[in-house]
DNA sequence: GTGAAAGCGCTAACAC
DNA sequence: GTGTTAGCGCTTTCAC
């Protein structure tokens, strides 16, 4: 990128038609060259190339979107930006949606669907070619929204027979559903469910399904099913879980909601002398970088969550496209990872 | 928003002169409804918002971009997505820049500032408002660019004399000096300082500085000053400590370039049943939620992460709406934060 | 292989 | 207070 030439331009930068002045070509041509190179003839293609190089040219996709009614923008809302398991799928999903030229468009909702709704209103003023969600639980207004205008959409981190369009991820049920096994089967007698308690959240309500009909099929009674809630922070989790023993010191075994609060619990366990897994056994669920190195380390439900973003992305492009999708449900599946802690 | 009607458009949107066919006014009529609500006649408003409500009209700022000549974007480039500080920081100016009506455009450099360039480039498409950077180092193609066009610019995270414009951040030189000083005084004498060596990275080259200087300050020798070099994840941090200590035993302190490092060096440590802080007493960077509730609790330098995300916005939006800035050196400073640890 | 005309949906500037 | 005229910088369509 050279210095540029004095140009006929309030905002500083160069305009397509500046480039075809001085190439000589019309304005379509410069298009033509920029996007379809092919269907130019070679030497017109090298003057045009020169100039827009000489000229720092830089393409003002906002005029692009205007004429060619393709924004060229996906919308991703995800719950919470400051969780590993939600920025790593986001970096899947960036990378898959980059190299097919898309831009990316980044809501936080914070667990809201009423939040997520807004959020999605708002962004549709960009005309959006798709949007990739979180979990299947949404208002009736987004899922109005997106179908009136046949807007492509990805919902992710869990599967449901009925997702609007396609969903991508993998059962949140059945995989507490075996983390919950796994207590049992240790001989936990005493398990509680340590998770947070955001009312509209798909990913939490299976879990919470999944711990309860992992005691039942076992056995368990209805009052052994029981619900600690916590708000979504280590801190949260070891005092939540603290408080819990105080009032119930039988308690022997704790699925986590996440390994964050898996931490949080362990954490609190050893600060009081508790032995884990000896005499409180610990299940997480994300498999975190720290948890393989802790000590004890977590015990825990390992989730493709890069794999889930590059492949909700590849999933919302063909939909975008118009290529018709085979399967509405894409389950990713999950993997038990035994450690120490349970 | 209730059910739409038939309109003569392709898009399945209501445009402006949809909603001012119905309302019996002129499509200027309707821009100024929305936007100056306060120049249009009570009774023209109402019967317009009524037809917009009726249409379920969304705006399309694409078309308001182009014809405004302002888009409205804000690019935000981070290092790294999966790094708390980054992405807290990210909240901040999310929060602020959406209460300005302005979106966020946001890239993944991972360190590079090649990267930076290539992503600021390619973003330069959507013509943004202007952009805030992680740090102060930028490859020349980056300065060019900025000072070219005249974009608003914020630097984050560090604060230098020669900011391109302003900068918002504190100083990792003082902040790591400090966190040295205070194993100094612990009485280390072997103290090496754990961090990672992607090259081009202002605020680690600022503390590997600041380190330095406080031991050579307080009399240390030239060859006592030690980097251990090390990826930024709780394991690679064990590992390069680990490694380290199998050469070098006598160390008694290790400043680290990070939170994350601080934890992965600690349990290193208690893995190999060294005792934190009587045999090696180690300082962080960040004071991380998780940090507080080890045991050991972490000592470390905290750091205004979210205030300097709000900060950084408001100073943007001053610089585009062309206030002038009093001071371009903005320095939020530190505090370091005193544990067991150290 | 190249170009001219029309227009994407909106805003700015000025008239009435 | 409201309307008219002229674009914003590109892509689409169709002619040559």
């Amino acid at each position: 990128m050279k210095s540029s030439k004095k140009l006929a331009t309030s905002t500083g930068f160069a305009r397509m038609s500046d480039i075809a002045t001085r190439a000589g070509v019309s304005l379509m041509t410069v298009s033509r060259a920029l996007r379809e190179p092919s269907k130019v003839a070679p030497a017109t293609l090298a003057k045009i190339r020169a100039v827009t190089e000489e000229l720092g040219y830089v393409p003002n996709l906002v005029a692009g979107s205007l004429a060619g009614k393709r924004s060229g923008f996906i919308v991703v809302i995800i719950p919470n930006l400051r969780a590993e398991i939600y920025t790593e799928c986001f970096e899947g999903i960036t990378k898959v949606s980059e190299a097919a030229g898309m831009r990316i468009l980044l809501g936080c909702s914070g667990y809201s669907t009423d939040s997520e709704f807004r959020l999605l209103e708002s962004l549709m003023s960009y005309r959006p070619s798709g949007v990739i969600l979180t979990g299947y639980t949404h208002s009736a207004e987004v899922r109005d929204l997106i179908q009136r205008i046949g807007l492509p959409v990805v919902e992710t981190f869990n599967i449901t027979e009925t997702p609007i369009s396609v969903c991508v991820g993998y059962s949140n049920y059945k995989a507490m559903y075996d983390l919950t096994e796994v207590l049992v089967r240790r001989g936990c007698r005493n398990i509680v469910h340590l998770c947070t308690d955001y009312a509209p959240n798909d990913r939490n309500a299976d879990r919470r399904a999944g711990y309860a009909a992992a005691l039942r099929a076992n056995g368990f009674a209805e009052d052994a099913i029981r619900y600690v809630p916590t708000e979504f922070t280590h801190a949260g989790a070891g005092k939540a879980i603290g408080a819990y023993l105080d009032r119930f010191p039988e308690v022997d075994g704790i699925a986590c909601g996440g390994d964050v609060l898996a931490i949080g619990a362990l954490l609190e366990c050893q600060s009081r002398g508790i032995k884990v897994p000896s005499q409180i056994a610990i299940g997480g669920f994300d498999d975190l970088e720290l948890s393989s190195i802790l000590s004890p380390s977590i015990t825990t439900v390992r989730v493709p969550r890069r794999a889930m973003g590059e492949a909700a992305a590849e999933q919302l492009l063909r939909q975008i496209d118009g290529i018709g999708t085979r399967q509405r449900v894409i389950d990713l599946g999950y993997e038990i990872v035994i450690r120490q802690t349970a």
